[in-house]
DNA sequence: ATGCCCGTATCGTACGGA
C-alpha cells in the first residue's frame, strides 16, 4: 500500500497536478493539507472519477485537510478532539479515517508565526491536544500514523541553514519537545529518503530561488506507531512534484507499506 | 533550466505562509 502526505497549497489551484500525480504515483491513500476551500467546493466529483473517496474537513479560505483513499474509507473524524480554538474559531486542521488495514490522521499544525505570538502558544496547545487525541491509536496493534504538515523541523539538519532561523519558529525547543511528546505515545518519525542532495527537505519557499538553491525544510512528517513503522518498505520525498509551473511549495512524502 | 512568490478574497490590496 502506498500512503502519502502533501500540503497542496489550494486543492483548487492544484487539481490538475493532483490528479496527474495520484495517477502517476499510484498512491492509495493521500493525507492532504491546505485545501483552502470549503467542504462544498472540494473537488469530490473529480477525485471520485479517479477512484478516490474523500474525507474532507474544510471551511473556506484558510487551512482545510482531507484524506483521499482508494483503499476504503471508514470511521471518519473531522476536527481535533479537545483541540484549542484560535480567536474563537475551531479551525479545520485535522481529519482522520480508517483506510483498509491502516488508520491515519491528516494534520495541518498551526504555523506559530512568531515566537511569543498568540499563534505560537496556540500551536503548542494544538500539539498537546494532538498527543492526547492519538495516544490510544498509537498504542494499539493496528498500523496507525499521523501524517501532515507539522510546521516543525525536528532537528537542525532539517533546515538548510540553522543560522537563518535564529529566533524564528519551527526550530524552537518547545516545538521540538512537543514532537518528543508525540513520540512518547509510541510513534516514531518515518524519515524519507531524499531523491537528490543530502537532506529530505519537503518544503521550499517560492521566493528567492528557494528550490533551485535547495533552501528547504523538512516539516512534512510521518509519525507511525510500531505496527506502521515495521511495515515500512520505503519512503521518499517526491521532489519532482516541486518542479515547474503550478507547483505547490511542498513536495509529497511517500511511504510504501507492506500491509 | 528546478529560475528570482503564490493563492484567496476581491478588483487594488491585504493577509497568510515559514
Amino acid at each position: 500500500m502506498r500512503i502519502a502526505t502533501w500540503n497542496v497549497n489550494s486543492v483548487t489551484a492544484r487539481l490538475p497536478r493532483l490528479l496527474a500525480w495520484l495517477e502517476s504515483s499510484g498512491t492509495d491513500v493521500l493525507c492532504l493539507q491546505e485545501a483552502k476551500t470549503t467542504e462544498e467546493q472540494f473537488p469530490v466529483a473529480e477525485l471520485s472519477a479517479a477512484g478516490y473517496e474523500c474525507a474532507v474537513h474544510a471551511t473556506g479560505r484558510w487551512n482545510g485537510v482531507a484524506v483521499l483513499s482508494r483503499a476504503g474509507l471508514a470511521d471518519v473524524v473531522r476536527g481535533l478532539p479537545g483541540g484549542p480554538e484560535y480567536e474563537g474559531v475551531a479551525e479545520p486542521r485535522a481529519v482522520s479515517a480508517t483506510c483498509g488495514p491502516v488508520r491515519v490522521w491528516s494534520v495541518y499544525v498551526p504555523n506559530g508565526r512568531e515566537v511569543g505570538h498568540d499563534h505560537y502558544a496556540y500551536k503548542l496547545r494544538w500539539l498537546a491536544a494532538l498527543k492526547d487525541a492519538v495516544a490510544a491509536d498509537a498504542a494499539a496493534a493496528r498500523p496507525f500514523a499521523v501524517l501532515g504538515d507539522f510546521n516543525i523541523a525536528p532537528a537542525d539538519e532539517d533546515v538548510w541553514d540553522r543560522s537563518a532561523f535564529d529566533g524564528a519558529t519551527h526550530v524552537t525547543e518547545p516545538e521540538r519537545a512537543a514532537l518528543a511528546g508525540l513520540r512518547g505515545t509510541g510513534l516514531s518519525d518515518v524519515v524519507p529518503r531524499p531523491l537528490k542532495y543530502d537532506h529530505p527537505f519537503t518544503y521550499w519557499d517560492y521566493r528567492q530561488l528557494g528550490f533551485p538553491k535547495n533552501r528547504g525544510m523538512r516539516i512534512d512528517l510521518v509519525y507511525g506507531n510500531a505496527a506502521f513503522a515495521s511495515a515500512v518498505k520505503d519512503s521518499y520525498v517526491d521532489r519532482e512534484e516541486r518542479k515547474g509551473k503550478g507547483a505547490s511549495d511542498h513536495a509529497p512524502v511517500v511511504v510504501d507499506l507492506d500491509v
